[in-house]
DNA sequence: TCAATGCACTAG
DNA sequence: TAGTGCATTGAG
């Protein structure tokens, strides 16, 4: 460059000295292809990769975006336009995170739109909300049009030009009181009344708390002893100002002020007067600032013994892996119920945190709970984050930013938390890795937490730790192979043996009448006498609700829902019938409607029936039910895991909640009411759930030295999966099981996905699902393909469903091709016109 | 003849 | 996904 132009600001630098940048952006939309922005030019150093920037969309949508790639190619047949605002100077999404997202997409066949759209909590993305605003030309007394009524009420509500007021579209809509407004809108643009801007605003607000401090000019021994002489003939002024003073040593420490206190601590005493504060507040004795605070606080420094120390088989259990840990990314902690692993766990999350990487923890949503977060909060402090799906999104957002600014270098999370700006993992700890909650069904990506968790490790190059009392036998056979590191836990912590498991015939005790209700004699002695030893009780059914269904005795009639395929349920407590898929609810029937009968009568039985039964039955215990039902409030399941911490009730009855990790001493007996439900199922993970549920259930008997019991009532004791759950032995269980797989041809020896058609018509569905089908095997092969099928429960939401399951080789490539023809075959359906309403999905490795 | 509604298309 | 533009259908 010449010396000459030095002198000439960058801006007119000659064209051939600028650079051009264009940006490949990812919205959040399920759209499969980036889309490429123009970068101002005045703005080249803004643009960082990961960060957000505001792109106009088509004609008139602004959306945030995230910025995936970064480049000089201008777009061969179009122009590009400019990248409006950028949000962010740093990476809100990490480089090792969009690689993830694109592996994402790839893997679960969705667009890599929606994986950012799961991925971001919705704070992150920005919303935009198209906004009006009356025109500065406008005024009231010369306006040339005429206004409808309709338009009359915007414009007063708009004010005057001066005010400036703006409303949002939905504003509008409320104004108005219907949907189509847009009419209205467009009219007023025309006549020249409003004008229309774009606003778009970061959603995200810091909590923030009003604390008061002492005015500055009263900081001072004598200034405080003047106010106090002034304020003498206000005694509520003087508490308020004494109370300060106690908890704030002004006099000793003038520096102590800064920080003031909060305001809350004054106002809500019982012993002082709110306006008070507030009057010293106005006239500024006191003055009240605000500071943003962290939704987490901080614990104080870790009062957990840092080194507490781990028994002998859980130092040889941690010694395992670490050696695995040498050779291989991946190793399975196969440990039973109760034997230790949380600290073990705790011990390789120090390990990790010492070399200066970086912790995830993933655990089931029900899984996850205070006693555990506590436990965690107590070992590490303000370095643990905590991210679940009950937290608000201004909690969540600030879990990502702790994790990407460093504060948080370990998270305990559900199975979103995989989704976490990590960029320096060092493990990552899958515990309960076999449960389906770690798979999202809806909306796409249908991913599974634990496969996500696997390849965002090899990614970084973290270890991963895998655990559980049951694990999968897709799991448990990687490590068979030797692909994982496996390592066996198999005696209870502090000596607590195994529990007893008997099972119990349903079908004998009805021939014998011996049933009391659904109890058999044998169920509910044991109920009483575990009672009368002042030990608690957990009684498990898999159905929630009073009755799954309700029939007229006379007729046969059967209330069912009117979206979906199936007969609504009886809730009792709130006198309904309830639909289990799509929230269908309608009061329940004390006449039927086909035949005038009286004779309606409840079949079958839910969790809230064996509450009801068992309170008559044994009028003096305690009984509280555990379903979703009953948890539905926020705070709701703490409270009943509390209560019965506490022993205030004695015996809990539930749904699977009641199977999964808690941790109770003085449980001793477990009931489960109805095992055949659980077995009979129709895909061929029937059995493993099933084993894995029963084991789950009966771990939840006898801890802490007491061996408990296990009661299980079926109508058919014979079938062979009791034989194995009885025997407490998994790798037996697991040896039958891989047999079976093998000869059918399932996973780990194939891979699944599987195809399901939604369509409002029947008679489209099914001719779509054919043809599907078709195309499908003219691709990959007759054998590949089974179906299509409809699901037992054939409608939900109005939609009727066809599935398709198709089974592939596990190589990778033909993995790889094999999804590109499965994306053809879909094409193929898609094209045709008349099944343009069809719905089609695909869910890799199903669960 | 015009308006309302439905549907395919495409966004950079 | 959502807005747009075109075509088809229906009401007067």
């Amino acid at each position: 460059m010449s010396l000459a132009l030095d002198f000439i600001s960058p801006a007119a630098a000659p064209a051939a000295d600028r650079v051009t940048l264009f940006a490949d952006v990812i919205l959040p939309l399920p759209l499969p292809r980036l889309y490429t922005y123009r970068v101002p030019f005045e703005l080249n150093d803004n643009v960082v990769i990961g960060g957000r920037v505001i792109v106009q969309f088509g004609a008139k949508k602004t959306l945030s975006c995230i910025v995936a790639a970064v480049h000089e190619t201008p777009p061969a047949n179009y122009q590009a336009k400019y990248i409006l605002e950028f949000i962010d100077d740093a990476p809100v999404v990490t480089q090792p995170q969009l690689k993830l997202f694109r592996w994402m997409a790839d893997y679960y066949m969705c667009t890599i739109g929606e994986v950012i759209n799961a991925a971001l909590p919705s704070a992150l993305k920005l919303s935009s909300e198209s906004r009006i605003q009356l025109h500065p030309a406008f005024s009231r007394e010369e306006n040339e049009y005429p206004l409808t009524p309709q338009e009359e009420l915007i414009v007063y509500a708009l004010g005057s030009t001066e005010e400036g007021k703006a409303l949002t579209f939905t504003e509008v809509g409320d104004l108005l009181g219907i949907t189509s407004f847009h009419k209205v809108i467009k009219s007023l643009m025309h006549k020249d009344v409003i004008f229309l801007f774009e606003h778009t605003a970061d959603k995200y607000a810091p909590k923030v708390v009003k604390k008061v401090r002492l005015a500055h000019h009263f900081v001072s021994e004598a200034s405080i002893e003047q106010l106090f002489n002034s304020l003498s003939s206000k005694p509520k002024q003087l508490d308020v100002l004494m109370k300060y003073l106690q908890r704030v040593p002004v006099y000793q420490n003038e520096h102590s002020n800064q920080n003031g206190i909060e305001k809350a601590a004054l106002t809500s005493s019982p012993h002082l007067s709110a306006s008070a504060v507030n009057t010293l507040i106005k006239n500024g004795v006191l003055e009240q600032f605000d500071v943003i605070v962290s939704r987490f606080p901080l614990e104080d420094e870790p009062t957990a013994q840092l080194h507490f120390t781990l028994t002998e088989a859980q130092t040889t259990a941690r010694d395992e892996i670490m050696a695995h840990f040498g050779e291989k990314d991946i190793a399975l902690l196969h440990g039973v119920t109760g034997a230790g692993k949380t600290e073990i766990y705790i011990d390789l999350i120090r390990k990790a945190l010492d070399g200066g990487g970086q912790v995830l923890y993933l655990l089931p949503e029900i899984a996850l709970t205070a006693q555990i977060v506590g436990r965690l909060l107590r070992v590490f402090g303000s370095r643990l984050g905590v991210y679940h799906s009950k937290f608000s999104d201004n909690e969540r957002v600030e879990v990502w930013n702790g994790v990407l600014s460093g504060r948080f270098q370990v998270v305990v999370g559900v199975r979103s938390a995989v989704f976490l700006p990590f960029d320096n993992l060092a493990l990552i700890i899958v515990d309960e890795e076999h449960e389906s909650s770690y798979k999202q069904y809806e909306p796409a990506p249908r991913y599974n937490a634990r496969e996500v968790a696997l390849m965002m490790a090899n990614f970084q190059g973290a270890k991963t730790l895998l655990g559980s009392a049951t694990p999968a036998v897709e799991t448990y056979y990687q490590a068979k192979q030797g692909r994982y590191g496996l390592v066996s836990l198999t005696k209870r912590f502090g000596e607590a043996g195994m529990p007893d498991i008997e099972l119990v015939d349903t079908r004998k005790a009805r021939e014998k009448k011996t049933m009391h209700n659904h109890f058999t004699a044998e169920l509910l002695g044991e109920v009483e006498r575990t009672l009368g030893r002042q030990e608690q009780v957990i009684l498990f059914q898999n159905r929630r609700g009073y009755a799954p269904v309700v029939a007229c005795q006379d007729c046969g009639w059967i209330p069912k829902c009117t979206n979906c395929a199936v007969s609504l349920s009886y809730h009792k407590h709130s006198h309904e019938l309830r639909c289990h898929y799509c929230g269908y609810h309608d009061s329940m029937v004390t006449q039927c409607p086909a035949c005038g009968s009286r004779a309606v009568k409840t079949q079958g039985f839910g969790t809230e029936k064996i509450e009801d039964d068992l309170k008559i039955m044994l009028p003096q215990a305690n009984i509280q039910r555990m379903d979703l039902d009953t948890t539905r409030a926020k705070n709701s399941y703490q409270q009943i895991i509390a209560d019965f911490e506490k022993q205030a009730t004695n015996v809990l009855v539930g749904t699977q909640m009641v199977t999964k990790g808690l941790d109770f001493a003085n449980v001793s007996l477990v009931g489960i009411i109805n095992a055949d439900s659980i077995i009979h199922y129709p895909d061929f993970r029937a059995h493993e759930r099933a084993y894995q549920m029963f084991v789950q259930v009966s771990g939840r008997a006898g801890r802490k030295g007491k061996k408990g019991k296990v009661l299980i009532q079926t109508s058919d004791p014979t079938q062979v999966i009791f034989d194995k759950v009885i025997r407490n032995d998994y790798v037996e269980f697991y040896n039958y099981e891989i047999v079976q797989r093998h000869e059918h041809g399932y996973p780990p020896f194939m891979r699944v996905i599987k195809m399901t058609v939604k369509h409002v018509e029947q008679g489209l569905g099914e001719q779509a699902a054919i043809l599907l089908t078709q195309e499908l095997v003219d691709r990959l092969g007759r054998a590949a393909v089974l179906g299509p099928e409809a699901p037992y429960i054939f409608r939900i939401r109005n939609f009727y469903l066809q599935e398709i399951t198709i089974k592939l080789d596990r190589a990778h490539t033909a993995l790889k091709w094999a999804k590109e023809q499965i994306c053809a075959a879909m094409d193929v359906v898609k094209d045709q016109k008349e099944f343009k309403q069809a719905r089609l999905v695909a869910d890799v490795d199903p669960m």
